[in-house]
DNA sequence: ACTGATAGTTAGTTTGTGCTAAACTTGTTG
DNA sequence: CAACAAGTTTAGCACAAACTAACTATCAGT
């Protein structure tokens, strides 16, 4: 009764598509919440601002800032800052609560605050809704 | 005692660098992971072998497979199956212990294997040697 | 030994993500 | 109000990772 070898494969095959799918968002998850995050605490996302907290130079976010206009999570006029549109605004939403979810469940572990950050930037872009749900369960017996 | 703005900004970056390089070598580990195991399994490791369980085409693995080379993870001759280099043993042994270590913890968290697998090929590649043992320990005092 | 099926390669395209350098706006301030 | 600094945009480049389509090599079975 072991699956034959295409099945297998197939298998496989959708894993690894989904991770590709995972990276397709994951520069939209990343802007969008710090996009969201600079509004919310500055008043304005600036591409300068944007480009020092992303590590990345203005042409860099300039380009991206295109493309995720084009997709309808942000709008931007020549020479204005930057802004969400409802769907942006969904998106930084959720990868915002997801975001913390991820750090949060990786301290309850006992990992120190620094790494956590460190490696939930890169983790929360993986974690299935059912994973999340292990992780909540997780910190809710802790703390109960 | 709050850290200025450039120092804030720094240390976000260079998480968001950190997150880019690991994606600079996710490929990497994922090829060569693969290719030790169906080495193992079925004596060598073909291009469409590979194509299959990866989902992509034979010319995106033949890509690939000449970039690994010149960053000197496998070897290859035309029209010949693919080998892995020293380097490329070593990386993939490494890149298989973490693996199977992020899908045992997964699981042993209640995930499901399926989500767990799914997740864990994600994940992988952004977990800190601090968080794997954080992950050992939490399975240690589970079993324990 | 041929030949057809299977496997591998090559060429050319697309999209994404980064860069530098140069040009251009905007807004402040002397 | 003119000059300047700060910020933004554009142009042009490079590389990775995917694709399709066309070509070439290998190897088993007749
Ligand atoms: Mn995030
Ligand atoms: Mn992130
Ligand atoms: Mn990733
Ligand atoms: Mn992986």
């Amino acid at each position: 009764m072991t699956a034959d070898k295409e099945t297998v494969a197939k298998l496989r095959a959708e894993r690894f598509q989904r991770v590709r799918d995972a990276h397709q968002m994951e520069l939209a998850e990343d802007y969008v919440e710090l996009i969201a995050e600079l509004i919310d605490r500055t008043g304005e996302a600036r591409v300068v601002d944007l480009a020092s907290y992303l590590g990345v130079t203005n042409a860099t976010v300039n380009n991206t800032i295109a493309r995720l206009q084009r997709a309808g999570f942000v709008t931007s006029k020549p020479y204005r800052s930057i802004f969400l549109t409802e769907e942006g605004q969904a998106l930084a939403e959720t990868s915002r609560e997801r975001h913390e979810l991820v750090v949060h469940f990786l301290m309850a572990l006992g990992v120190d605050e620094f790494t956590a950050e460190a490696d939930a930037e890169g983790i929360e872009h993986h974690v299935s809704e059912e994973t999340l749900q292990a992780f909540r369960k997780f910190m809710a017996k802790k703390k109960g």
